[in-house]
DNA sequence: GTCTATATTTTGATAGAC
DNA sequence: GTCTATCAAAATATAGAC
């Protein structure tokens, strides 16, 4: 198995439980391998296993929900296509964000400035096309944040209430809320 | 020192390092009392110290969220002076919500019922407001939900920004989000 | 009610055979 | 590149003195 396959796997066990909760016995049972194999694609342990799934998901930000931005297509339908990619990534709510998750306990001193850059990257994605659109830059960036502010809380509240329908509902009403007029 | 005394500093630790993170030894430093001690007052150790917290912090939800909802002045004070408690609850977005943190992982099986519960409690009694002030009971629900969500999302996105300007811009157009016309 | 001491399990990490 | 074997550290939990 090559060190590219098992990053994802890696990824759905920190997205299970955690940066804390996510252990190298739970990383073993995911991926097949024995702790000693993971050591050896990971000399540093979990925390650059944690580093090398940011940048995974940080790569995955940008070809899965940045890139439809950049289209020809009309502007509602860029933001609609950005939705369809993030409904998918995050399973309708029921997958957690990595951006969240590495954002409590001690991960949150180590991956701060990944995260940090990730989150902004999105928020700026997301301003450029509204100001694009005519919107003023400063109501474009707090519309793009509000928007992501959305989808995080929506997780949250998917999770918690254990239904998707919050998920599904809020993201739906995000291409009409970025757009509407000033 | 008196159980009561010792519930919110484990709140504490539960908050800044979530479920699996928050361990028996982190718990005896914040506290001051010796592992034994702690396992005195919880003999079933962190699971009953998290339940314990949990209906703590309910309560605390009530208190200091809900109670403020049901005065005799104008709604849009009401729903002011709840986003008070809110910011000092949270800390402007800077502590996390044990709701959102007890979701991720072995937690999320384990407190499901209550955080539901909780979350729940908090909708209805936003809901109820607004549906007092004239709006549509589909309408106040989903509004509702939506603050909420918003809430949640700002304190994730203040984290990750390391910035307290997106909690309290998010707070601050809540009221008017809430009470606008339909 | 709080402590010391201790037992048990889990986790993180490395050495070295194949 | 993957494994078995092993170690060291940390975590959970309990017994029993004061």
């Amino acid at each position: 198995m090559s060190k590219a396959a098992v990053i994802p796997q890696l990824m759905a066990v920190f997205r299970q439980y955690g940066y804390e909760g996510a252990s190298i016995t739970r990383f073993s049972e995911a991926t097949g391998l024995k702790r000693a194999s993971l050591y050896h694609y990971f000399p540093n342990g979990k925390e650059e296993m944690a580093a090398v799934v940011l940048d995974y998901v940080t790569q995955a930000l940008k070809d899965q929900v940045l890139a439809p931005l950049d289209s020809d297509r009309p502007p509602i339908d860029r933001i609609r296509a950005m939705n369809q990619n993030i409904d998918a990534f995050y399973q309708h709510g029921q997958r957690d964000c990595l951006l969240a998750l590495l954002s409590i306990g001690e991960a949150h001193e180590l991956f701060q400035g990944q995260v940090q850059q990730a989150l902004k990257l999105w928020i700026d994605g997301l301003a450029t096309l509204l100001i694009n659109t005519g919107i003023t830059p400063a109501t474009a960036h707090q519309r793009a944040e509000d928007a992501i502010v959305q989808i995080q809380g929506a997780i949250v509240l998917t999770r918690g209430l254990n239904n998707t329908a919050t998920f599904e509902r809020v993201l739906k009403q995000i291409p009409e809320f970025l757009l509407r007029p000033e």
